[in-house]
DNA sequence: TGCAACTTTGCAGACGATGCATATTTGCGT
DNA sequence: ACGCAAATATGCATCGTCTGCAAAGTTGCA
């Protein structure tokens, strides 16, 4: 469970953990600034003032300054979750079991829940980090499709893409409705609400 | 029919059709360029010295360098179209009408359908650009709840928030068809597909 | 210990975007 | 037709993001 989103624990080089532990001050650091000063009042300059490094080195982490704020780290969908998807469990439903690896992967993030949440308010007040958001997961619904494809096989009506569209929605109105409830609640009981919704409306 | 995404045809004056004429010629000669030298290479510099306005005043038309090539204008939800999804029109399914609605406003887009493909393979390619047009769309999702809520009233499993987001994700996944088809076919034709596979993945 | 690979850093510069002051244009009442 | 007020365009200065390049510093490994 641990280890569905960062690679197994083996024994990491010290270049790898000081890389991993430079991120993670960044990241720190400009959210410490933001939530100081504001998302505009704060500069790539401040940040690395902050995280003690140098500013063309914060541009070989994060592609752009938005990606630090959101605490974009690098990330491949794998683990025990998306194993059991493929294999065509755990219920059998699409949508169930898709609501699960999504419950298992996607919303089972690197960073704490406060954070997390500090980051969705922010998000919501600032369209430009929604769509840098949007971006980021939208890099990541090729490895979507493929799980699907690998689960579905071909099928004629169910198209992967449309699927992984799908739920790259459910994830991001899960989020939507875990905002609005002010971070309270679990991702399950956000996104299975979400998923109720969404038979309730389709089956009229 | 045709005053369903821009005014009613009242006799304006110079003002605004200079206005909107420059506006046109700004997204015009954007995406000429565009289509010459590349999203990257176009500079805002080179699009206004192409439309004959200064750089300063780009910026007074559009919030950032995307939105002209997104050919973003200033637009609002209304219409017959609209009246009658208020109404509880057209079928009485919420679904289907979500449906007609989208097709008969957020799908007939002020822009012609050879630009609007154009802007479509851009957007494929150019996540930021899809990230960016969906913010847009985002900031009309005020006026899409409030319709979803004038026509449903009170309703206990219906959020029209969620119902809103589900209303973007068809016109994403649409959008999304529409271009995988190389912009052949009708928004009808594309949004029906869509709506049935909906219903195939929910009802399993 | 020493070489090879990787990472950080400084520097220069392009480009996007904004604020402010000024000049130009349009709408409209007289 | 005239002239004032509001809207709009423009020039200029400036800040901040982001990139390429080459030099300097670190780490991994034999």
């Amino acid at each position: 469970m641990t280890e569905t989103t960062v690679d197994a624990p083996e024994p990491l080089g010290l270049r790898e953990r000081k890389k991993r532990a430079r991120r993670l001050a960044l990241i720190d650091a400009t959210h410490r600034l933001v939530e100081r000063d504001g998302l505009e009042a704060v500069t790539v300059e401040a940040i690395c003032a902050a995280a003690g490094v140098s500013p063309r080195t914060f541009f070989n982490y994060f592609e752009t300054k938005d990606d630090a704020v959101l605490g974009h780290v690098p990330w491949s969908m794998q683990g025990p979750a998306v194993d059991e998807f493929v294999a065509g469990g755990p219920t059998g439903h699409l949508l169930d079991d898709l609501a699960a690896v999504l419950e298992g992967v996607l919303l089972e993030p690197p960073l704490g829940r406060e954070r997390m949440h500090a980051v969705l308010e922010l998000a919501s007040k600032e369209p430009r980090l929604l769509a840098r958001h949007m971006t980021w997961v939208d890099q990541h619904k090729g490895q979507l499709v493929d799980l699907v494809e690998r689960r579905l096989g071909p099928d004629p009506e169910r198209d992967p893409q449309t699927v992984a569209v799908l739920a790259m929605h459910l994830t991001h109105a899960t989020f939507l409705r875990w905002d609005a409830a002010g971070g309270a609640g679990t991702a399950h009981e956000h996104l299975t609400h979400v998923v109720a919704e969404l038979r309730a409306v389709v089956v009229d």
